[in-house]
DNA sequence: GAGTGGTCTAGACCACCTT
DNA sequence: AGGTGGTCTAGACCACTCA
């Protein structure tokens, strides 16, 4: 496996499963390396110019196999920095109230986490009306860069009334909010509403997780209530797209009708 | 607004917003297209060659423009044929029983389903441990595609244990399959256990979306239960990831522990 | 300061969809 | 048959990262 690094262009000749592009060989070529241990989890790829082997290859033609291959979450990009191996993504269940320090610890990582903004600010209209207050009424905001292993996996932006936990920045925020709210608040969540759907990183996210503006990424919005159904956190999270797979465990209460549904009525939020 | 389309090459001049990438100023340019309603939803693109204006222009860099739309959703490709705006897209519960026929119907759009195989196959792997048979024992496996107001959104691919469901196939497949279980079966779900991660779209769901292999893409993985615990349905949706967004709603039980993780326990299943 | 990826031009040929 | 996107080459310069 490791004899691949032959002067010869190996891409050059015929590609191995027949007809197809000549990127796709490219990608092949890699991910072979990758699955072989050649290239493990973390390391660096060669560079995109090194790649070429000196014959005949675009730099282009390189860049859509390695694009292909960030698309496929295999390989991602620091940038300017380099091509890197994408470590396995984490279980990431956004129904649990336990927070992500606690389950990328249970799955054998390394979490951290760096608060980038902690202040009382006015309102966006989002966030004002979840809270239902005024547009430029004071809430807490948050901006937090969480990293796994050391490599940032994603930004987020929280927000929280300062009705419900009054003076709360004067706590370490690096850890988990909701326990906080919990402990020193006595507040507690009792439901969790949660959106996600694919994105593109904008240059502010991006930068904040050194990656290039563009880079596919993934949009969590969550809003936990109390018992009460007072918001507790309205929560926007940008994960870089590789890092992460969604699980959701839901048990269906046994006597629902028919065409009931629980547990919720998925309205459209547009 | 409309006159954007003079001859002039609006792009050549000094980018809006100062100092952006000459591509990001050819999106924001179709964005603003898009926005005023000169390009409705569903709207063809003027050809790559047609966006060049004729002057100074490479391809190339419209067509890093059309990713880059593409990656946030707004634009996506029919291989071969050309660029249209995406369609805002459907709100989806994974958790929900209701079925696709059900929910895209509830919020004003027109779904249909293709079944395109129909069959009792041997079990594969994955399949095989998530019902707890032998690899290479009989299943009843569909592949499905589902479109909305007439665009393939998804692939998917079902398999159901003829224990549970004998002679399933006689019925028609194109509605609702839970509905048929809980009808003529009397099985019903009892819990859903959902995987879901970002992905690029291989050869074979690609081509059956009408997408080119490496569009991005979401994949679903549902595993449904009946009160005993039984597998009623596996379930393998691929998505084109710019027709969903996924919506969550879950109630915590009241009297829950500090860390415990109902529902679910969020295992790691690589 | 050397090397990296990011951006960009200006061609070309092809497979395939559409009409 | 004509037009579309898909693939590909061979340059170039720049902004930035890293040592």
């Amino acid at each position: 496996m490791a004899a691949a690094r032959a002067q010869t262009a190996w891409w050059t000749q015929p590609a191995a499963l027949g007809d197809q592009p000549h990127y796709l060989s490219i990608r092949d070529h890699i991910v072979r390396r990758i699955q072989s241990g050649d290239l493990p989890a973390g390391a660096k790829l060669p560079s995109e110019r090194q790649l070429q082997t000196g014959a005949g290859i675009a730099r282009g033609t390189i860049r859509e196999a390695l694009f292909q291959l960030e698309a496929e979450g295999q390989i991602y990009r620091r940038d300017r920095s380099g091509w890197y191996v994408s470590p396995a993504p984490i279980i990431y269940d956004p129904t649990r109230w336990a927070g992500f320090m606690t389950y990328v610890s249970e799955q054998g990582r390394i979490p951290a986490t760096t608060t980038l903004v902690a202040e009382l600010a006015p309102a966006p209209p989002a966030a004002a009306e979840v809270f239902g207050v005024e547009v430029g009424a004071p809430l807490y905001a948050l901006r937090r860069r969480r990293s796994i292993d050391g490599r940032p996996v994603l930004i987020e932006d929280i927000q929280v009334s300062p009705a419900l936990a009054p003076g709360l920045l004067r706590f370490p925020l690096d850890g988990s909010l909701t326990q906080i709210l919990k402990r020193e608040y006595g507040v507690s969540v009792a439901r969790n509403r949660v959106d996600m759907w694919p994105c593109a990183l904008t240059k502010a996210e991006a930068s904040a997780l050194a990656a290039k503006p563009g880079t596919p990424g993934l949009v969590v919005v969550r809003t936990s209530f109390d018992a009460a159904g007072r918001v507790v956190e309205y929560d926007r999270e940008y994960w870089r797209h590789d890092a992460m797979r969604i699980h959701v465990d839901t048990r269906v209460p046994p006597n629902a009708g028919d065409d009931a549904q629980p547990p919720s009525a998925a309205r459209p939020r547009p």
